[in-house]
DNA sequence: ACAAATTAAATTTTACACAATTAAATTTTA
DNA sequence: TAAAATTTAATTGTGTAAAATTTAATTTGT
């Protein structure tokens, strides 16, 4: 292991750039998203949807890390907003199903603009894409178990 | 630059792995902090205060990569918990300085112990800590131009 | 079958996070 | 040097985050 002084700066330094890294990625998102009244937690759930067709609360919970009370309003907006529908599950009604709206599944090919965006903006190339990307997952793994 | 569809794809998961990380990360202190009454954010203030002595909210903001909205009530409760000190400064008195009280400068060793805890949580070995470093300050540099 | 345990979502509370606006002080410039 | 521009914090409003509690429904063990 480190010495305890620079094992303290590094570590320090490493949160400390996941930290900003993340909130600096959100804020590229949010000019970009706003023209869509869609904030970035909204933009993941679509994606996520669009994917899975519909899926529980639970569902998106897991996926995203999220509990349910950052997502029950969170989705209540979004169905003030039209994107999506909230039913209760017949099967077992503790469960609420969330669903896509037509608005919602036409807003799939309406945002296929932005990862290239995104991307440009980052300047980033498909190698570095990947590198990033497995340092990444690499890094959430060990984080959450 | 990619294929749209794989770039959709790459590109989400990358932007999604970083927020999800963040997250990750600051769960990862949540516990052994709250044990000293503090939160991730506040215990980056108190980080930067060591290192610099004291500093203006602007600084402070420069430095964390936050606004007054958040630093503000942010700072106002480190002052009633008795941690800081905010006084305007008698030079320009736009700007608020902020300092350290006996017992905010104590935390320092107190606190001594988290990186490793951190660290050894993480299961990270030094080499990767500094490629790991290296790519998030790259990252960062890249979204905050 | 039915009480106990578990599960799922909602609610409540506290604390960021940030855009936009406001207010006050300092600098610049005509 | 006085008006205009800039700078700095504070305030306001909206939207996450997440722990803790509550409520309702399902599952399990006897």
């Amino acid at each position: 292991m480190l010495k305890q002084e620079s094992a303290i700066k590094l570590e320090n330094q490493l949160c400390f750039a996941v930290y900003a890294c993340s909130r600096e990625m959100t804020r590229l998102y949010r000019p970009i998203l706003s023209k869509y009244n869609l904030t970035y937690p909204q933009y993941l759930v679509l994606i996520v949807l669009w994917e899975k067709g519909e899926c529980t609360v639970k569902d998106l919970g897991e996926d995203l890390y999220l509990d349910s009370g950052t997502l029950t309003p969170l989705l209540k907006r979004m169905q003030e907003a039209g994107l999506v529908v909230r039913t209760r599950s017949q099967l077992d009604e503790r469960q609420v199903i969330i669903g896509l709206t037509e608005q919602g599944k036409e807003m799939q090919h309406k945002l296929s603009e932005i990862p290239s965006m995104i991307a440009s903006r980052c300047d980033l190339q498909e190698s570095e894409f990947h590198s990033l990307l497995n340092k990444f997952q690499d890094l959430l793994k060990r984080t959450s178990e």
